[in-house]
DNA sequence: TCATGATCTGAACGCTTGTTCAAAACAATG
DNA sequence: CATTGTTTTGAACAAGCGTTCAGATCATGA
Protein backbone atom coordinates (compact mmCIF):
# COMPACT_ATOMS: atom_id res chain seq x y z
CA UNK A 1 0.00 0.00 0.00
CA UNK A 2 1.77 2.93 -1.05
CA UNK A 3 0.86 6.87 -1.62
CA UNK A 4 -1.73 6.74 1.13
CA UNK A 5 -0.63 9.87 3.06
CA UNK A 6 0.72 13.16 1.03
CA UNK A 7 -0.86 11.63 -1.83
CA UNK A 8 -1.86 14.28 -4.42
CA UNK A 9 -5.37 12.97 -4.21
CA UNK A 10 -5.91 14.46 -1.02
CA UNK A 11 -4.84 17.96 -2.78
CA UNK A 12 -6.40 17.72 -6.17
CA UNK A 13 -9.80 16.43 -4.66
CA UNK A 14 -10.30 19.34 -3.15
CA UNK A 15 -9.64 22.04 -5.76
CA UNK A 16 -11.66 20.06 -8.25
CA UNK A 17 -14.61 20.93 -5.73
CA UNK A 18 -13.01 24.57 -5.44
CA UNK A 19 -12.78 25.14 -9.04
CA UNK A 20 -16.17 23.63 -9.64
CA UNK A 21 -17.53 25.93 -7.41
CA UNK A 22 -15.78 28.79 -8.67
CA UNK A 23 -16.78 28.17 -12.46
CA UNK A 24 -20.56 27.00 -11.79
CA UNK A 25 -21.14 30.36 -9.64
CA UNK A 26 -19.86 32.46 -12.26
CA UNK A 27 -21.51 31.23 -15.40
CA UNK A 28 -23.80 28.03 -14.57
CA UNK A 29 -23.44 24.42 -14.17
CA UNK A 30 -25.09 23.87 -18.77
CA UNK A 31 -22.21 26.21 -19.73
CA UNK A 32 -19.12 25.21 -17.64
CA UNK A 33 -17.45 22.39 -19.17
CA UNK A 34 -15.36 19.22 -17.52
CA UNK A 35 -12.34 20.57 -19.32
CA UNK A 36 -12.67 23.85 -18.05
CA UNK A 37 -12.85 22.91 -14.82
CA UNK A 38 -9.76 20.58 -15.30
CA UNK A 39 -7.70 23.61 -16.73
CA UNK A 40 -8.49 25.47 -13.68
CA UNK A 41 -7.13 22.95 -11.41
CA UNK A 42 -4.48 22.45 -14.25
CA UNK A 43 -4.96 18.72 -14.94
CA UNK A 44 -6.73 16.66 -17.75
CA UNK A 45 -10.54 16.47 -17.92
CA UNK A 46 -9.73 12.60 -17.62
CA UNK A 47 -8.23 13.06 -14.07
CA UNK A 48 -11.42 14.53 -12.87
CA UNK A 49 -13.02 11.71 -12.42
CA UNK A 50 -10.85 9.77 -9.86
CA UNK A 51 -12.74 12.34 -7.59
CA UNK A 52 -16.54 12.28 -9.07
CA UNK A 53 -18.53 10.05 -10.97
CA UNK A 54 -19.89 12.50 -13.41
CA UNK A 55 -20.54 15.93 -13.77
CA UNK A 56 -23.63 15.42 -12.06
CA UNK A 57 -22.00 14.31 -8.71
CA UNK A 58 -20.40 17.55 -8.65
CA UNK A 59 -22.91 19.94 -8.81
CA UNK A 60 -24.98 17.92 -6.10
CA UNK A 61 -21.86 17.42 -3.94
CA UNK A 62 -21.45 21.09 -3.52
CA UNK A 63 -25.17 21.52 -3.18
CA UNK A 64 -25.16 19.11 -0.41
CA UNK A 65 -22.52 20.03 1.52
CA UNK A 66 -23.19 23.45 1.49
CA UNK A 67 -26.99 22.67 3.17
CA UNK A 68 -25.15 20.36 5.64
CA UNK A 69 -23.17 23.17 6.90
CA UNK A 70 -26.20 25.54 7.07
CA UNK A 71 -27.83 23.47 8.94
CA UNK A 72 -25.00 22.34 11.13
CA UNK A 73 -23.92 25.61 11.75
CA UNK A 74 -27.21 27.15 12.82
CA UNK A 75 -28.03 26.60 16.19
CA UNK A 76 -31.53 27.63 17.57
CA UNK A 77 -31.75 27.89 21.18
CA UNK A 78 -35.63 27.06 21.82
CA UNK A 79 -35.67 28.67 25.85
CA UNK A 80 -34.86 31.78 24.09
CA UNK A 81 -37.70 34.66 23.55
CA UNK A 82 -39.44 34.13 20.29
CA UNK A 83 -37.82 37.45 19.78
CA UNK A 84 -34.39 36.73 20.44
CA UNK A 85 -34.55 33.54 18.61
CA UNK A 86 -35.55 35.55 15.28
CA UNK A 87 -32.64 37.76 15.78
CA UNK A 88 -30.26 35.60 16.12
CA UNK A 89 -31.58 33.90 12.76
CA UNK A 90 -32.39 37.01 10.84
CA UNK A 91 -27.86 37.71 11.93
CA UNK A 92 -27.24 34.18 11.73
CA UNK A 93 -28.59 33.93 7.84
CA UNK A 94 -27.03 37.37 6.38
CA UNK A 95 -23.87 36.15 7.94
CA UNK A 96 -23.69 32.83 6.71
CA UNK A 97 -24.61 33.77 2.97
CA UNK A 98 -22.03 36.41 3.09
CA UNK A 99 -19.76 34.43 4.09
CA UNK A 100 -20.17 31.74 0.96
CA UNK A 101 -21.60 33.51 -1.86
CA UNK A 102 -20.73 31.31 -4.43
CA UNK A 103 -22.12 28.30 -2.38
CA UNK A 104 -25.28 29.82 -1.72
CA UNK A 105 -25.47 31.32 -5.53
CA UNK A 106 -25.42 27.29 -6.54
CA UNK A 107 -27.74 25.89 -4.14
CA UNK A 108 -29.95 28.58 -5.49
CA UNK A 109 -29.44 28.90 -9.25
CA UNK A 110 -28.96 25.72 -10.27
CA UNK A 111 -31.94 23.41 -8.99
CA UNK A 112 -32.95 22.88 -11.65
CA UNK A 113 -29.71 20.88 -13.17
CA UNK A 114 -29.97 18.42 -10.62
CA UNK A 115 -31.51 14.78 -11.65
CA UNK A 116 -34.88 14.23 -9.53
CA UNK A 117 -33.46 12.19 -6.94
CA UNK A 118 -30.62 14.64 -6.50
CA UNK A 119 -33.49 17.40 -6.34
CA UNK A 120 -35.63 15.55 -4.00
CA UNK A 121 -33.09 15.57 -1.51
CA UNK A 122 -31.75 18.81 -1.70
CA UNK A 123 -35.43 20.40 -1.07
CA UNK A 124 -35.77 18.53 1.93
CA UNK A 125 -32.69 19.89 3.18
CA UNK A 126 -34.45 23.03 2.02
CA UNK A 127 -37.21 22.27 3.66
CA UNK A 128 -35.74 21.61 7.00
CA UNK A 129 -34.43 24.90 7.29
CA UNK A 130 -37.11 26.65 6.57
CA UNK A 131 -38.77 24.57 9.43
CA UNK A 132 -36.45 25.73 11.88
CA UNK A 133 -37.61 29.36 11.06
CA UNK A 134 -40.98 28.33 11.04
CA UNK A 135 -41.09 26.87 14.19
CA UNK A 136 -39.45 30.31 15.75
CA UNK A 137 -42.11 32.38 14.34
CA UNK A 138 -44.98 29.53 15.81
CA UNK A 139 -43.59 30.42 19.14
CA UNK A 140 -44.35 33.89 19.08
CA UNK A 141 -47.64 33.34 17.98
CA UNK A 142 -48.43 31.23 20.40
CA UNK A 143 -47.35 33.17 22.73
CA UNK A 144 -48.15 36.86 21.27
CA UNK A 145 -45.17 37.96 20.78
CA UNK A 146 -45.43 38.03 17.19
CA UNK A 147 -48.26 38.70 14.66
CA UNK A 148 -48.52 36.84 11.25
CA UNK A 149 -51.51 35.25 9.51
CA UNK A 150 -49.45 32.37 8.33
CA UNK A 151 -46.21 31.31 9.09
CA UNK A 152 -45.38 29.39 6.46
CA UNK A 153 -45.61 32.48 4.30
CA UNK A 154 -43.64 34.37 6.56
CA UNK A 155 -41.17 32.25 6.36
CA UNK A 156 -40.81 32.02 3.16
CA UNK A 157 -41.04 36.02 2.65
CA UNK A 158 -38.19 36.34 5.50
CA UNK A 159 -35.82 34.25 4.09
CA UNK A 160 -36.37 35.35 0.21
CA UNK A 161 -35.87 38.67 1.79
CA UNK A 162 -32.40 38.16 3.58
CA UNK A 163 -31.09 36.06 1.11
CA UNK A 164 -31.70 38.86 -1.45
CA UNK A 165 -28.65 40.63 0.31
CA UNK A 166 -26.65 38.26 -1.36
CA UNK A 167 -27.44 39.42 -4.70
CA UNK A 168 -26.37 42.99 -3.72
CA UNK A 169 -24.37 43.54 -0.64
CA UNK A 170 -20.36 43.53 -1.23
CA UNK A 171 -17.67 44.05 2.01
CA UNK A 172 -16.22 47.46 1.57
CA UNK A 173 -18.75 49.73 0.03
CA UNK A 174 -21.00 51.85 1.67
CA UNK A 175 -22.24 50.05 4.30
CA UNK A 176 -20.74 47.38 6.81
CA UNK A 177 -22.46 43.82 6.96
CA UNK A 178 -23.17 45.04 10.72
CA UNK A 179 -25.13 48.01 9.16
CA UNK A 180 -27.06 45.62 6.74
CA UNK A 181 -28.04 42.68 9.40
CA UNK A 182 -28.94 45.82 12.13
CA UNK A 183 -31.88 47.47 8.99
CA UNK A 184 -32.89 44.04 8.13
CA UNK A 185 -33.33 42.71 11.55
CA UNK A 186 -35.92 46.33 12.08
CA UNK A 187 -37.31 45.17 8.88
CA UNK A 188 -38.13 41.55 9.95
CA UNK A 189 -38.95 42.27 13.61
CA UNK A 190 -41.44 45.00 12.51
CA UNK A 191 -42.98 42.92 10.18
CA UNK A 192 -44.06 40.13 12.32
CA UNK A 193 -44.77 42.35 15.49
CA UNK A 194 -48.21 42.71 16.46
CA UNK A 195 -49.68 45.98 15.18
CA UNK B 1 -43.93 42.05 -53.57
CA UNK B 2 -45.75 38.86 -52.38
CA UNK B 3 -46.70 37.42 -49.34
CA UNK B 4 -46.62 39.93 -47.23
CA UNK B 5 -50.44 39.81 -44.84
CA UNK B 6 -51.40 36.25 -44.40
CA UNK B 7 -47.65 34.95 -44.46
CA UNK B 8 -46.18 33.03 -42.56
CA UNK B 9 -43.33 35.22 -40.37
CA UNK B 10 -46.69 36.82 -38.59
CA UNK B 11 -47.68 33.50 -36.98
CA UNK B 12 -43.87 31.78 -36.78
CA UNK B 13 -42.03 35.12 -35.11
CA UNK B 14 -44.15 34.94 -32.31
CA UNK B 15 -43.91 31.02 -31.88
CA UNK B 16 -40.44 31.22 -31.75
CA UNK B 17 -40.54 33.52 -28.71
CA UNK B 18 -43.07 31.70 -27.11
CA UNK B 19 -41.43 28.40 -27.47
CA UNK B 20 -37.81 30.18 -26.67
CA UNK B 21 -39.64 31.46 -23.02
CA UNK B 22 -40.90 28.09 -22.56
CA UNK B 23 -37.97 26.09 -22.54
CA UNK B 24 -35.72 28.85 -21.37
CA UNK B 25 -37.60 29.06 -18.05
CA UNK B 26 -37.63 25.51 -17.83
CA UNK B 27 -34.29 24.34 -18.29
CA UNK B 28 -32.16 27.20 -18.75
CA UNK B 29 -30.58 29.25 -21.84
CA UNK B 30 -27.71 27.50 -21.71
CA UNK B 31 -29.09 23.86 -21.72
CA UNK B 32 -31.62 24.61 -24.57
CA UNK B 33 -29.98 24.15 -27.98
CA UNK B 34 -32.07 26.25 -31.15
CA UNK B 35 -32.60 22.56 -32.25
CA UNK B 36 -34.75 22.31 -29.61
CA UNK B 37 -36.54 25.47 -29.80
CA UNK B 38 -36.97 24.67 -33.45
CA UNK B 39 -38.86 21.27 -32.55
CA UNK B 40 -41.07 23.05 -30.23
CA UNK B 41 -42.32 25.01 -33.04
CA UNK B 42 -42.20 22.28 -35.58
CA UNK B 43 -39.84 24.32 -37.85
CA UNK B 44 -36.20 23.28 -38.57
CA UNK B 45 -33.23 25.14 -36.71
CA UNK B 46 -31.99 27.12 -39.62
CA UNK B 47 -35.43 28.75 -40.27
CA UNK B 48 -35.62 30.30 -36.51
CA UNK B 49 -32.48 32.46 -38.30
CA UNK B 50 -34.82 34.90 -39.96
CA UNK B 51 -36.59 35.56 -36.77
CA UNK B 52 -33.61 36.08 -34.60
CA UNK B 53 -29.70 37.50 -35.15
CA UNK B 54 -28.57 34.48 -32.95
CA UNK B 55 -28.94 33.28 -29.30
CA UNK B 56 -28.01 35.71 -27.10
CA UNK B 57 -30.72 38.13 -29.11
CA UNK B 58 -33.11 35.78 -28.50
CA UNK B 59 -32.53 35.98 -24.87
CA UNK B 60 -32.12 39.70 -24.27
CA UNK B 61 -35.23 40.68 -26.46
CA UNK B 62 -37.05 38.24 -23.63
CA UNK B 63 -35.82 39.61 -21.05
CA UNK B 64 -36.59 43.68 -22.64
CA UNK B 65 -39.82 42.90 -23.47
CA UNK B 66 -40.61 41.56 -20.11
CA UNK B 67 -38.72 44.92 -18.37
CA UNK B 68 -40.67 47.10 -20.64
CA UNK B 69 -44.03 45.73 -20.33
CA UNK B 70 -43.12 45.83 -16.13
CA UNK B 71 -42.19 49.49 -16.72
CA UNK B 72 -44.68 50.33 -18.56
CA UNK B 73 -47.74 48.36 -16.76
CA UNK B 74 -47.02 50.00 -13.38
CA UNK B 75 -48.60 53.16 -12.32
CA UNK B 76 -48.09 55.42 -9.78
CA UNK B 77 -49.81 58.04 -8.49
CA UNK B 78 -47.26 60.75 -6.84
CA UNK B 79 -50.43 62.63 -5.17
CA UNK B 80 -52.17 59.82 -3.51
CA UNK B 81 -50.46 58.80 0.26
CA UNK B 82 -47.22 57.38 0.64
CA UNK B 83 -48.98 53.92 2.36
CA UNK B 84 -51.21 54.11 -0.75
CA UNK B 85 -49.11 54.07 -3.19
CA UNK B 86 -46.83 51.43 -1.58
CA UNK B 87 -50.03 49.40 -1.27
CA UNK B 88 -50.74 49.59 -4.65
CA UNK B 89 -46.83 48.65 -5.35
CA UNK B 90 -47.06 45.68 -3.53
CA UNK B 91 -50.34 44.09 -5.12
CA UNK B 92 -48.87 44.78 -8.28
CA UNK B 93 -45.72 43.34 -8.11
CA UNK B 94 -47.30 39.95 -6.62
CA UNK B 95 -49.58 39.94 -9.54
CA UNK B 96 -47.33 40.91 -12.48
CA UNK B 97 -45.17 38.31 -11.54
CA UNK B 98 -47.72 35.68 -11.05
CA UNK B 99 -49.08 36.56 -14.37
CA UNK B 100 -45.90 35.67 -16.51
CA UNK B 101 -43.95 33.11 -14.24
CA UNK B 102 -41.44 32.12 -17.08
CA UNK B 103 -40.65 35.83 -18.01
CA UNK B 104 -40.09 36.57 -14.65
CA UNK B 105 -37.84 33.49 -13.96
CA UNK B 106 -36.31 34.23 -17.22
CA UNK B 107 -35.47 38.36 -16.46
CA UNK B 108 -33.91 36.65 -12.33
CA UNK B 109 -32.01 33.79 -13.49
CA UNK B 110 -30.42 34.08 -17.03
CA UNK B 111 -28.42 37.60 -16.64
CA UNK B 112 -25.05 35.96 -16.48
CA UNK B 113 -25.93 34.98 -19.84
CA UNK B 114 -25.96 38.06 -21.62
CA UNK B 115 -23.31 39.65 -23.00
CA UNK B 116 -22.14 42.63 -20.84
CA UNK B 117 -23.92 45.24 -23.29
CA UNK B 118 -26.88 43.29 -22.86
CA UNK B 119 -26.33 43.16 -19.78
CA UNK B 120 -25.79 46.97 -18.89
CA UNK B 121 -29.57 48.08 -20.63
CA UNK B 122 -31.37 45.07 -18.67
CA UNK B 123 -29.64 46.21 -15.55
CA UNK B 124 -30.87 49.69 -16.58
CA UNK B 125 -34.08 48.65 -16.64
CA UNK B 126 -34.30 46.92 -13.31
CA UNK B 127 -32.51 50.21 -11.81
CA UNK B 128 -35.51 52.30 -12.92
CA UNK B 129 -37.90 49.94 -11.67
CA UNK B 130 -36.25 50.02 -8.60
CA UNK B 131 -36.08 53.60 -8.52
CA UNK B 132 -40.42 53.83 -8.52
CA UNK B 133 -40.39 52.13 -5.58
CA UNK B 134 -37.63 53.73 -4.07
CA UNK B 135 -39.50 56.72 -4.28
CA UNK B 136 -42.59 55.84 -2.93
CA UNK B 137 -40.42 55.19 0.37
CA UNK B 138 -38.32 58.67 0.41
CA UNK B 139 -41.66 59.89 0.33
CA UNK B 140 -43.07 58.31 2.99
CA UNK B 141 -39.90 58.48 5.14
CA UNK B 142 -40.40 62.62 4.05
CA UNK B 143 -43.58 63.16 5.35
CA UNK B 144 -43.17 60.73 8.63
CA UNK B 145 -45.37 57.61 7.28
CA UNK B 146 -42.89 55.35 6.98
CA UNK B 147 -39.61 54.96 9.14
CA UNK B 148 -36.46 53.43 7.20
CA UNK B 149 -32.86 53.72 7.93
CA UNK B 150 -32.01 53.13 4.25
CA UNK B 151 -34.21 53.68 1.66
CA UNK B 152 -32.02 51.63 -1.18
CA UNK B 153 -32.22 48.61 1.32
CA UNK B 154 -35.66 49.06 2.16
CA UNK B 155 -36.50 49.07 -1.52
CA UNK B 156 -34.24 45.63 -2.65
CA UNK B 157 -35.30 44.17 0.68
CA UNK B 158 -38.97 44.59 -0.59
CA UNK B 159 -38.48 43.36 -3.83
CA UNK B 160 -36.60 40.25 -2.56
CA UNK B 161 -39.69 39.27 -0.25
CA UNK B 162 -42.26 39.92 -2.92
CA UNK B 163 -40.29 38.28 -5.92
CA UNK B 164 -40.16 35.38 -3.84
CA UNK B 165 -44.05 34.62 -4.10
CA UNK B 166 -43.43 33.01 -7.69
CA UNK B 167 -41.35 30.57 -6.35
CA UNK B 168 -43.67 29.28 -4.20
CA UNK B 169 -46.95 30.51 -4.64
CA UNK B 170 -49.60 28.26 -7.57
CA UNK B 171 -52.86 29.36 -8.19
CA UNK B 172 -55.22 26.21 -6.93
CA UNK B 173 -53.94 25.79 -3.88
CA UNK B 174 -54.93 26.78 -0.21
CA UNK B 175 -54.39 30.22 -0.95
CA UNK B 176 -55.71 32.87 -3.54
CA UNK B 177 -53.74 35.12 -4.54
CA UNK B 178 -55.57 37.54 -2.93
CA UNK B 179 -55.03 36.12 0.32
CA UNK B 180 -51.18 36.26 -0.77
CA UNK B 181 -51.22 39.60 -1.20
CA UNK B 182 -52.93 40.67 1.86
CA UNK B 183 -50.67 38.92 3.78
CA UNK B 184 -47.40 40.42 1.93
CA UNK B 185 -49.11 43.99 2.51
CA UNK B 186 -49.78 43.35 5.90
CA UNK B 187 -45.78 42.48 6.27
CA UNK B 188 -44.08 45.10 4.01
CA UNK B 189 -46.54 48.03 6.08
CA UNK B 190 -45.59 47.01 9.35
CA UNK B 191 -42.05 46.14 8.18
CA UNK B 192 -41.52 50.24 6.86
CA UNK B 193 -44.13 51.50 9.63
CA UNK B 194 -42.63 53.48 12.28
CA UNK B 195 -42.02 51.97 15.35
C1' DT C 1 16.76 0.18 -4.96
C1' DC C 2 12.82 -2.21 -6.36
C1' DA C 3 8.04 -3.15 -6.63
C1' DT C 4 3.57 -1.42 -5.82
C1' DG C 5 -0.39 0.89 -6.82
C1' DA C 6 -2.44 5.46 -6.80
C1' DT C 7 -2.59 9.24 -10.02
C1' DC C 8 -2.54 11.40 -14.39
C1' DT C 9 -2.12 11.87 -19.46
C1' DG C 10 -3.62 11.92 -24.02
C1' DA C 11 -6.16 10.04 -27.40
C1' DA C 12 -10.35 8.39 -28.72
C1' DC C 13 -15.59 7.53 -28.68
C1' DG C 14 -20.09 9.05 -30.50
C1' DC C 15 -22.86 12.91 -30.17
C1' DT C 16 -24.41 17.71 -29.92
C1' DT C 17 -23.56 22.62 -30.45
C1' DG C 18 -24.66 27.45 -33.00
C1' DT C 19 -24.69 29.02 -37.38
C1' DT C 20 -24.60 29.32 -42.61
C1' DC C 21 -26.39 28.77 -47.17
C1' DA C 22 -27.78 26.91 -51.73
C1' DA C 23 -31.72 25.00 -53.22
C1' DA C 24 -36.62 23.82 -52.79
C1' DA C 25 -41.31 25.02 -51.57
C1' DC C 26 -44.93 27.91 -51.69
C1' DA C 27 -48.56 31.73 -51.21
C1' DA C 28 -50.00 35.71 -53.26
C1' DT C 29 -49.96 39.30 -56.91
C1' DG C 30 -50.46 40.83 -61.59
C1' DC D 1 -51.18 30.88 -64.98
C1' DA D 2 -46.61 32.76 -64.65
C1' DT D 3 -43.82 35.41 -61.75
C1' DT D 4 -42.10 37.14 -57.61
C1' DG D 5 -39.98 37.13 -53.36
C1' DT D 6 -40.62 35.27 -48.67
C1' DT D 7 -40.12 31.26 -45.99
C1' DT D 8 -38.32 26.72 -45.03
C1' DT D 9 -35.49 22.72 -45.65
C1' DG D 10 -31.61 19.84 -45.16
C1' DA D 11 -27.02 19.30 -45.37
C1' DA D 12 -22.71 20.95 -44.00
C1' DC D 13 -19.16 23.27 -40.99
C1' DA D 14 -15.78 23.46 -37.31
C1' DA D 15 -15.87 23.16 -32.59
C1' DG D 16 -16.96 21.40 -28.27
C1' DC D 17 -19.39 18.06 -25.21
C1' DG D 18 -19.13 14.15 -21.18
C1' DT D 19 -16.95 10.12 -20.51
C1' DT D 20 -13.70 6.04 -20.97
C1' DC D 21 -9.39 3.71 -20.77
C1' DA D 22 -4.78 1.80 -21.88
C1' DG D 23 -0.57 3.15 -20.80
C1' DA D 24 2.90 6.43 -18.75
C1' DT D 25 4.38 8.65 -14.46
C1' DC D 26 5.83 8.85 -10.00
C1' DA D 27 5.82 9.03 -4.74
C1' DT D 28 6.02 5.81 -1.38
C1' DG D 29 6.78 1.40 1.76
C1' DA D 30 9.56 -2.42 1.99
Amino acid sequence: MARTAGSHSDITGPRVRAAAQKLFAARGFAAVSMREIAREVGVQAGALYNYTADKQSLLFDLMQSHLEALLQTFEDDPTATPEARLEHFVRFHIRFHHDRPDAVFIAYMELRNLTSDNFARIEAMRGAYEDRLEAILRAGVTDGSFDVADTKIATLAVIAMLTGVSTWFRSGGRLSLQDVEAEYWQMVRKAVAPS
